[in-house]
DNA sequence: GTTTAATTGACAGTATACTTACAAACTGCC
DNA sequence: GGCAGTTTGTAAGTATACTGTCAATTAAAC
């Protein structure tokens, strides 16, 4: 008896949660920029920003772990910020390899004025969910995001798990 | 009394649904590539070649709508399975600018293929949560998903919304 | 303490994702 | 049936996201 293959529907795609995590991130992107298209800043340069402010004198390896960013990716998006004089970038004494980042007195104005618009656009986009399902949908998510770290190219390193980094603990 | 700004904490990156959602896209990625290493299809071009087969001789613009991904974007993605010979093109008849979609023998065979592990990839992205929180979140997004649709740059036009375009109906 | 290994930032190359612009072709209006 | 506006595919430009590789530097091993 021959093996019946089920037939090939776009369900294949529509009903793939890879698919929806795709388009909500795309949605995602689209909101952010829209209400902060005042501000000349992408979704990752804002969290390059906020990590920059929350760790002043952190180096690009780190950044890269404490958003979940990719490295080389980073490099780039790390030479736009200085380009807008939104960072400084600063040799390390320590380590001449190192580049310590800072962020400029504009860079920690921009970052303050923003936040009600990232703010905006993250309720905006679980708006159309009633507020108990977005509260589910949210903590469902926080807990696959976490429980799938590893499975992650550039899984997450929170500040304590890089503690033992940096200058020879 | 002057308002008192909220300090800024890693929360406002950590906790944002945008970020959550640009995480679990990336692991979803990474798990689609690490199934299907053995294929050499990226997500999107296997959600091309699943739309090519079920819609055969559809032009570049309506698949982009089908599947909701940029059509400039589709351009290379066609190029590229066109490049490995998964796909034909082919001038219409009806309308000189258009070029027409087809699956060669070979990329059905690789769609054929590639499914169950394509499957594996979306299991294993929710995996990590209980069995009934897997369907409660795949709920939601599809939900959000499908809410949230004007909101983005291609918002999804399933093969009804394109049954008026087309040989003018 | 010198060879070895690991780390840092940089670069090149591929693949999405979006913007605007464009020529060719089609459609609608009159 | 011809002009206006639209659609199609394409291209150029920017921004992620990842793979490698590389030189310089540092740390670890012995």
């Amino acid at each position: 008896m021959p093996s019946k293959q089920a037939p090939i529907t776009m369900d294949a795609v529509y009903a793939a949660p890879g698919y929806l995590f795709r388009r909500m991130q795309q949605i995602a992107v689209a909101l952010f920029m829209e209400e902060c298209a005042a501000f000349d800043l992408t979704p990752v340069q804002y969290a390059a920003l906020v990590a920059i402010h929350t760790h002043p004198g952190i180096d690009a390896t780190r950044l890269s772990a404490v958003i979940a960013f990719d490295r080389s990716t980073l490099g780039s998006v790390i030479e736009r910020l200085e380009a807008k004089k939104l960072i400084d970038r600063k040799p390390s004494g320590e380590d001449k390899r190192v580049k310590l980042l800072y962020l400029t007195r504009s860079g920690a104005a921009a970052l303050r004025d923003i936040m009600p618009s990232v703010a905006k656009a993250q309720a905006r986009m679980l708006q159309p969910l009633k507020p108990a399902d977005r509260k589910v949908l949210l903590g469902l998510l926080t807990q696959l995001v976490d429980l799938n770290n590893e499975a992650s190219r550039v899984p997450l390193r929170a500040e304590d798990a890089l503690e033992h980094l940096g200058r020879s603990g």
